[in-house]
RNA sequence: GGGCGCUUAGCUCAGUUGGUUCAGAGCACCUCGUUUACACCGAGGGGGUCGGGGGUUCGAAUCCCUCAGCGCCCACCA
């Protein structure tokens, strides 16, 4: 049956991935071979498939494939994450659409529907990875949630807290009022917003004497326990000692000197709100100052906001600037642009605010991570300029709030027993924690009814920094045979956003709970833009349908199209035609095989001895791209280990190689030559595989019947061995000839169909592959001679070959005279520069010898073919 | 405010310790071509004073200084 002209990825895509997936060729086991793991960035549960997903984890499955090709026992675990902040807000979302509030249900209700709703829609983007021919043990899907990987986490929480790693703190942090919870340092995002700063004035208690404060939240004043001045600041020397009223609710607060404050900023007066700010938290503690909180956790104003109580802080904050005005204490009002942190997941704007939450102490958890990474071969990040970045923020990192006011996730194993601060236990069960509250409080009639869980969950990453290890049970069971056959994975590939939420806590939990590396390569990849260098986003809409461009394009054509521009770190503007210039290949190569697919009976057994040699030619050039190939796989630059391929492809294989052995009007092509096509056809699909799986096992198959362990799949990487330089060298020669001939005909616009007579001045046993010359050149004859034939015609220049063409009338000689006149006056000139740099005593003392003999030898070929050039002119 | 990085052809980017292959690749573009694998194609071609300026060197896209533009990370000055 003939083969369709086009490769249609529609029809072959499902068959192969149902192919594989059912004969287990994803799955993986331990056993004798090399293990070669690498676990999945978890895609939150309720996510779908977008394309900086497509991009790294294309990239994950070209490195199983290869590596599974290589013999390795390839292990490529996948994954969800409960993503505990963004899938609330999502449930509590799709709630309000059917006029349920979060506020009306208890907890077990609200986890309920969480739980429907991660069963309805969770693992939608595990079936979207396979689409994109995902080669994951699907039979290891794990999900954060699980019982198991949620012991482990609980495990981890009451070992750290055993050693006293994890301590609760009543601090500030950011508070998101939008999700009434609290965020990390790293889910807030600082943006630069146009603000005012507003000069308020406060009256001096018992004096007829102002001060005059600038603030750029005006409404926290309510909430103000002191007004702070620098000691050294000679305006203000007079204040020392005096108390200050603060505006509208009449309180009278002391004025304190501390060199905090910025001399240079605003007035030099600053208000002191303890409470909500942390600067002013530390200032307080250190003055000793009082503690006014005066937001509720929705960020409206509490009973401390007097007549303003209710109203929403950025409300509050209009109306009291409006009072202040009234009252005549609003002195000045200056556009200022400033820094306003907000919600990484609900674009709230972040309070600090004051609560008590659990951290975990990272400083002397890091030790070891930063050692991995700086000081040792350990891990390594590609591209290492990510090192500065690591080592800047490994440095400087602070203690991790773990505790989030959410419902979804790991609840908080501690149990609280009394109103004391100290009077709670941490245990796993709360039958363990009874017996603990009892023994630590001395009180034997305790009961299950007196202790009260933590209603707080785990932050997300407390439960993902362990995922190497607690993927393969390696927390509850250290000893495992798992965890110690596939841990440490080998290579993570991950975007550099997630650097320090996930990569570097990884890092710390590998070395804290296996005392090694979680893996030993991180591939950060760059973030995924449009054509305007704009952050795909669901919120900006210019991210196009992940599944729609692989139903448009086909999955591999996809793959190459992200590939091709996506060097490791650096950012990819993405555009649609690199999918098109995917599945342009796709076709290429699909034809390519309808040619040898076609080559069908009248075998002959006489060997065509040109042909032998350019498929000898071949072979070395695919063992020489082949070891390009593998050194850019070493050095994760998978987009130039495609590209080298795609050239092989479509330059050397399509182009040369099948050109050159095309027969001509129908003549056979004999048996050894197409056997030998065959196996180098092969081999492009092998190295091909990881890129495009789905049209190289398509037409592996389509070749000749295999058996099942004989798919592509599983077949062998191919092992390169070395490659005749000499032979490219003459290979090389001979396509420069041809191309000569070819731009020949083309100046002249003489038809491929009319043959013509080349003559090329040289021994003939010093050109190679004479009869390509011929075939690929369209020549009637090929002649070598010692003297440029005295002949009406025109002569060409490759290296140190001059090649002529004799052409009745045609040719003109002026033009050509010019022509080498001017070829001439650059060869003098580049011949000049050589000589001047071997003229040069201190280059010929100080450059190394290799490179003086290179010079010499450039010298010798210039003057040979100014020699050429000139003997040319004379004739003409 | 502190730190890091980038600027090479119209576009996206390679260019490892300064010296063959150093000024490259892919795409786009222009010209010609309907030769039975492929027009999702073939053949040929044009295109860059390597961001500006200065310096070191026999020699600089590559090292140093400086200016300009862009990006990222950290901190959060009211």
């Amino acid at each position: 049956m003939a083969l369709a002209p086009k490769f249609e990825a529609a029809q072959v895509e499902d068959k192969w991935y149902a192919y594989w997936k059912s004969h287990r060729f994803f799955a993986s086991t331990p056993d004798e071979r090399e293990p070669y793991s690498i676990v999945i960035p978890p895609p939150n549960v309720t996510g779908i498939l977008h394309m900086g997903h497509m991009l790294n984890n294309s990239l994950q499955d070209i490195l199983i494939r290869r590596a599974r090709m290589r013999g390795y026992n390839a292990c490529w675990v996948p994954g969800t994450d409960h993503a505990s902040i963004a899938t609330e807000a999502k449930v509590v979302a799709k709630l309000k659409e059917q006029g349920i509030d979060k506020n009306n249900l208890s907890r077990e209700q609200f986890l309920d529907h969480a739980w429907d709703w991660t069963n309805e829609y969770g693992g939608v983007i595990l079936q979207q990875l396979q689409k994109l021919g995902c080669s994951c043990d699907w039979d290891r899907t794990k999900f954060t949630l699980d019982p198991d990987m949620s012991e482990s986490v609980i495990d981890v929480f009451i070992d750290l807290h055993k050693k006293g790693l994890i301590y609760r703190g009543f601090r500030m942090v950011n508070w998101d009022p939008e999700a009434k919870t609290t965020l990390s340092d790293e889910e807030v995002i600082f943006e630069e917003k146009p603000g005012f700063l507003y000069h308020i004035a406060y009256q001096i208690e018992g004096s007829d004497e102002k001060i005059v404060i600038a603030t750029t939240r005006p409404e926290t004043l309510l909430g103000d326990t002191a007004i702070c001045i620098h000691p050294d600041d000679e305006r203000y020397t007079s204040l020392k000692g005096k108390r200050a009223i603060v505006p509208i609710v009449n309180r009278s607060i002391p004025i304190i000197f501390d060199d905090y404050v910025d001399l240079e900023f605003g007035t030099g007066c600053l208000k002191v709100t303890p409470a909500h700010d942390i600067n002013d938290k530390a200032l307080g503690e250190k003055h000793d100052l009082e503690l006014i909180d005066i937001l509720n956790p929705d960020a409206t104003l509490n009973s401390f906001g007097l007549h303003y109580e209710g109203k929403d802080r950025f409300v509050v904050r209009k109306e009291i600037v409006e009072e202040l005005e009234t009252l005549g204490q609003l002195i000045k009002k200056e556009p200022h642009t400033h820094n306003v942190g907000t919600s990484e997941r609900t674009k709230a704007v972040i309070e600090p605010r004051l609560s008590d939450q659990w951290f975990l102490k990272m400083e002397e958890l890091a030790k070891p991570a930063i050692n991995a990474v700086l000081n040792s071969d350990e891990i390594n990040l590609v591209p290492s300029k990510f090192n500065n970045t690591y080592r800047h923020w490994m440095e400087n990192i602070r203690d991790w709030n773990i505790s989030r006011q959410l419902w979804w996730g790991h609840q908080i194993p501690a149990y609280y027993y009394g109103d004391g601060k100290e009077d709670f236990v941490v245990a796993k069960s709360i039958k363990e924690a009874l017996g603990l509250a009892q023994q630590k409080s001395g009180n034997k009639n305790l009961t299950i009814d007196d202790l009260n869980q933590d209603s707080d969950v785990l932050d997300t990453w407390f439960s993902s920094w362990l995922w190497p290890i607690s993927v393969f049970d390696g927390i509850r069971h250290p000893d495992n045979d798992e965890i110690n056959y596939y841990y440490p994975t080998q290579d993570l590939v991950t975007g550099p956003d997630i650097l320090f939420f996930w990569v570097a806590r990884m890092i710390i939990s590998g070395y804290e709970y296996r005392g090694e590396q979680p893996f030993s390569n991180v591939y950060l990849t760059g973030l995924v833009r449009d054509k305007q260098g704009k952050k795909m986003s669901k919120q900006l809409g210019n991210s196009p349908d992940a599944l729609k461009l692989i139903e448009e394009f086909g999955a591999d054509s996809v793959r190459v199209g992200l590939m091709l521009s996506a060097a490791a770190g650096n950012d990819l503007l993405f555009d649609e035609s690199l999918c098109q210039q995917g599945k342009n290949f796709a076709n290429k190569i699909w034809n390519a095989y309808r040619l040898i697919d076609g080559w069908e009976i009248d075998y002959s057994l006489e060997e065509n001895k040109m042909n032998s040699k350019t498929l000898d030619w071949y072979e070395h050039k695919f063992n020489s791209v082949l070891l390009n190939v593998d050194d850019h796989f070493e050095k994760y630059r998978i987009s130039d280990a495609l590209m080298a391929v795609y050239k092989l492809i479509w330059d050397d294989f399509c182009s040369w190689l099948l050109e050159a052995v095309k027969p001509t009007y129908g003549d056979p092509i004999d048996l050894h030559t197409r056997t030998r096509i065959k196996v180098l056809f092969e081999n492009n699909l092998r190295v091909l595989h990881p890129f495009m799986p789905f049209l190289t096992e398509e037409l592996w198959q389509q070749m000749s019947t295999r058996k099942v362990e004989e798919a592509l799949i599983v077949s062998s990487w191919p092992t390169h061995k070395k490659a005749d330089d000499d032979c490219l060298t003459a290979f090389d020669t001979a396509t420069k000839i041809i191309s000569g001939v070819r731009n020949f005909r083309k100046e002249r616009q003489i038809s491929h169909k009319e043959e013509l007579s080349l003559f090329i001045l040289s021994d003939a046993g010093e050109v190679y592959y004479q009869e390509l010359i011929h075939k690929m050149g369209g020549l009637s004859d090929l002649t070598f001679v010692s003297e440029t034939p005295k002949l009406s015609g025109a002569a060409f220049r490759v290296d140190t070959l001059e090649c002529f063409i004799p052409l009745e009338g045609t040719v003109d000689a002026e033009t050509e005279k010019e022509k080498l006149q001017e070829e001439l006056k650059y060869a003098k000139g580049f011949l000049n520069s050589v000589k001047k740099k071997l003229e040069n005593e201190r280059f010929v003392s100080n450059a190394p010898e290799q490179v003086i003999e290179i010079e010499r030898k450039k010298q010798a070929d210039a003057l040979e073919k100014i020699s050429l050039l000139e003997k040319r002119l004379s004739q003409l």
